[in-house]
DNA sequence: GCCAACGTTGGC
DNA sequence: GCCAACGTTGGC
């Protein structure tokens, strides 16, 4: 059991959009950064936990949980060229882009916000709190896990 | 292979 | 809307 933290504007795509999905399940494509598609395609398992995190946003904190509901498969975004994150270079023989699908668990009682997150030493080491990063997905320790979910 | 230019992310 | 930080691209 790994667990994971997942970036999503609102304004594109909230936890409530998540939510009212058929299914509560949605594939999490039109990823295009190497570090997080690596994550998807060769350490995510299904059944896996995910911290759902809003950004870009009044209040960017992590809102809720999700679950991994698919192995890795290919983005069939990257072969669509009326899609806005077409990719001419990923081929269907050989596709550069890999996703996977996230299923909604639940919504907080609260946002758990950046600015909380950032005043607890205990979560200093996370790439979320860090200067300047900018990483869409990133692991959790089991450690920061449990601090976080002891928060709510 | 270097690195400047450019585009994107995302907090504020 | 601004802009710092970072990743990618492409000329050389």
């Amino acid at each position: 059991m790994n667990y994971w933290l997942m970036k999503s504007e609102p304004s594109t795509f909230s936890i409530d959009d998540l939510k009212s999905r058929p299914n509560k399940t949605e594939p999490w494509d039109g990823v295009r950064n190497y570090q997080a598609r690596n994550f998807m395609r060769d350490d995510m398992r299904k059944g896996d936990l995910v911290f759902f995190y809003h950004s870009n946003c009044a209040e960017p904190g992590i809102v809720g949980i999700a679950t991994v509901a698919s192995e890795a498969y290919p983005d069939p975004t990257a072969f669509d060229p009326e899609d806005s994150h077409y990719d001419p270079k990923s081929d269907p023989d050989k596709p550069r882009w890999f996703l996977v699908d996230v299923k909604f668990k639940r919504t907080f009682k609260r946002t758990i916000t950046l600015q909380e997150l950032k005043e607890h030493q205990a979560l200093a080491d996370m790439k979320l709190v860090q200067k300047g990063n900018r990483l869409s997905i990133m692991p959790v320790t089991k450690q920061q896990w449990d601090y976080i979910l002891a928060l709510e």
